[in-house]
DNA sequence: GAATATAAGTTGTCATTGACAACATTTATA
DNA sequence: TATAAATGTTGTCAATGACAACTTATATTC
C-alpha cells in the first residue's frame, strides 16, 4: 500500500499515477474503438476510480485528448527523426526516410493519429499543442530544406515542396487508417505502397525530378 | 396552413418536408460549429418540431449523417466531373482540373467535406454510402487512366498514381480546412497554392514528367 | 364518403455522459 | 504537530440519444 515500487496500478500516491494511467487507458480505447467511443467515466471506471477523479488531472475531455496529442506529437518527432538518423547523411534519403516513417506512425500508433487527427481535438487546441504542432512543421521544413538544396525540386518554393510533401504522407496515412477506403492491406503490400508513395514525392535516385527538366538540361 | 405551394417550412405535409430540412440545418451547423457541436435535439428545436420527430426520417444520428455523407459525395462527383468538363479534351488537363475541384470541393462545402472525412462516419457506413464511395472512386480512376495513357507517369501502376493524387489533394484539403495548420489565406494565395500543389501532381505542360526520366529519352 | 391503414409528429421516460460543487482523505510542508 | 495542498469521493444537474406509447394528419380502400 505505501510502497512506491509495486508496478502497475498502486504506484506511488493515492491510486497511483492516475494521469498517466488515464493517458494510456485512453489510448488503449482509442486503438480499440476510436476516439468517439471514449468516456471518462468509463475510463474511470476501468481505472477503479470515481467518476469525477480525472476532472484533477484534465479539466474536461478536451484537455485529456490534447494532453494525449500533445504526447503524440513529441513522439512523432522522435520518430521522425530516428528514422532520418538511420538513413544515413544523404540529405534525399533522409527526406524519403521521413515521409516514410510519418505514414508509418500513423499506422504503428493508431491512437495517436486519430488524435492528432481529429477535427475537434484540433479545434480546441491550446498554446502547448500549437508548439509541438509548429516543432513538427520545422522539422519537417529544415529537412525540406536540406533536400531541396541537393537537388529535389530546386524551382519550387520550400514552402511548396514542404506543403506537398506533407498532404501527400498525411493523405496516404488517411487512406491506409480509413476503414472505407482502407481495405485491409498485406504488411509486404503495405511496405511497398509507402515505398511507392514516398518514391513519387522524392526518389534519391533521381534528385533531377523537377517540373522543368528542360531548364535544368541547358544550364 | 394547407397550401403546399409556400416556400420555406411549412410546405408540403405535417411540418414541411423534414427530412430536407433537417439535413440542410445540419449542414449549416456543421459548417458554422463542427461535427461535434451537431445534436438532434438542438436541429429540432432550431426547426420548431419536438425532440423525437427526426427518429421518423433517420434512425439515430448515424443515420443523419450518412444520409449527409451520401449526398456530398454525390454533389463531389457532380462538382468534380463538371470541373472535367469545363477542361477541355485533353486528359492531362481534364485531370488537373479534377484536382483542383476536389480541394476546392472541402472550401467551398465545408459541411460535406467535413462530414467525409470524419472518422465515425466511414466507420458507421452502410452499402448504400460504401457505394457512392466506389463511384467516386471510379471517376477518379478513370480519368487517371487516360492521363496516364497521355503520357503522365507512365512507368507507375495505375493504383499507385491514383492513390498518390488523391492522397495529396486530400492532403490539401486536409491542411487547408485545418484550424490548427490552416492559417487563413487570402483568396489569391489559396488559389496559386492550388494550382501549385496540383501541377506537383500532374504537370500538363510537362506531360513526360517521371521517375525515370532517363529512359523516356532513350526510348 | 366513411372506414381504415400508414406516415409523421408529440409527450414522456430512461440511461449515459460531462461538468460541477461539497466533502473527505492522504501527502507535503511549515 | 498544525496546516496547506493535492488527490479522490459522493451527490447532483442539465443535455443528449434512444425508445415506447399515444395522437394526428394524410393516403388508401371499400
Amino acid at each position: 500500500m505505501l510502497s512506491p515500487s509495486t508496478s502497475g496500478s498502486a504506484l506511488t500516491y493515492h491510486h497511483g499515477n492516475l494521469r498517466k494511467e488515464l493517458l494510456d487507458r485512453a489510448a488503449h480505447v482509442i486503438a480499440e474503438q476510436g476516439i468517439e467511443a471514449l468516456s471518462l467515466r468509463a475510463l474511470s471506471r476501468d481505472l477503479g476510480v470515481s467518476h469525477a477523479a480525472p476532472s484533477r488531472h484534465f479539466a474536461d475531455k478536451a484537455e485529456l485528448l490534447r494532453a494525449l496529442a500533445i504526447e503524440g506529437n513529441e513522439r512523432f518527432i522522435d520518430y521522425v527523426l530516428a528514422a532520418a538518423e538511420a538513413a544515413g547523411e544523404n540529405p534525399l534519403e533522409r527526406y524519403a526516410a521521413m515521409g516514410k516513417a510519418y505514414i508509418r506512425f500513423s499506422i504503428d500508433f493508431p491512437a495517436y493519429y486519430r488524435t492528432l487527427a481529429h477535427p475537434d481535438v484540433s479545434a480546441h487546441a491550446d498554446a502547448e499543442l500549437r508548439a509541438t504542432g509548429e516543432q513538427r512543421q520545422h522539422v519537417i521544413e529544415a529537412a525540406a530544406r536540406l533536400a531541396q538544396a541537393a537537388g529535389w525540386l530546386p524551382d519550387e518554393s520550400v514552402e511548396d515542396v514542404v506543403m506537398f510533401s506533407i498532404a501527400t504522407v498525411r493523405g496516404v496515412a488517411a487512406m491506409l487508417t480509413d476503414p472505407l477506403h482502407g481495405r485491409a492491406l498485406a504488411q509486404h503490400d503495405t511496405d511497398m505502397l509507402i515505398e511507392n508513395m514516398v518514391r513519387l514525392i522524392i526518389d534519391p535516385a533521381h534528385p533531377q525530378k523537377s517540373l522543368n527538366p528542360h531548364m535544368k538540361g541547358l544550364s
